[in-house]
DNA sequence: ATCTTATATCGCAAATATACGATGAATGTG
DNA sequence: CACATTCATCGTATATTTGCGATATAAGAT
């Protein structure tokens, strides 16, 4: 973006933008789907799953981490991630905090 | 991306991804936390609420409808934008369902 | 020590996203 | 009709994302 207006915004507004950000491939979806299914933790098998190089599900999985949204424990030459509980569900909240007025009013709706 | 990549995963994972796409920024963060509070239609006022151009907000008001988050109604020289519901459960339940699993097995985390 | 395996990181190319001013279209006002 | 108002769209500059191959790193195997 043409000079940095984001940081023009609060912080919460910006923390849900980034944690939707992370979630905003779907390369990135089908991660958290493989880690949810599996809650233990998988390292390079995700390479073997997805239609990209290994070089690439590696940023993507750097991008869900600095995220906030997995852990990763790098374990002697091979690396392990799981999901991370409760960055889930602080989000989840505060995203169902943004548009739980919206549920009731449902019915006033304008166009 | 290099090449389309993009189309190679499933439709759910694309539509889970787009969805989050459409919130991966803080102006449309909060455009929909106004939508949310009035949910009564607003239109030119987002502009001088928001420290973007009229331009810039059009454009996000844009990607919000294109994504289905938001719908519009131009009315005469004025527009009008409001939640689209249907599709905010939609994928509220399909947020859901992906990361059900992991509550349960919450305490077997490895990492 | 050398080689293999598993990952991360770097550097680059191509594609997208973000932002703005200028312009266009639609409608209402004097 | 001329003009102001409200908004969308176009063109453009800049920044960010995505993807890959090549390379670096770390640990175990031979």
């Amino acid at each position: 973006m043409a000079f940095h207006k984001k940081e023009e915004f609060t912080q919460k507004e910006q923390d849900l933008a980034n944690f939707a950000k992370a979630m905003s491939h779907p390369a990135r979806i089908a991660i958290l789907k493989v880690l949810a299914q599996r809650n233990e933790c998988i390292c390079g098998e995700l390479v073997d799953m997805l239609p990209l190089a290994q070089s690439t599900v590696s940023q993507h999985l750097k991008e869900l981490k600095n995220a906030g949204l997995i852990n990763g424990e790098t374990d002697g030459p091979r690396s392990c991630y799981c999901i991370n509980w409760k960055a889930f569900e602080k989000f989840n909240n505060e995203f169902n905090l943004l548009f739980s007025n919206l549920k009731i009013k449902n019915e006033k709706a304008c166009c």
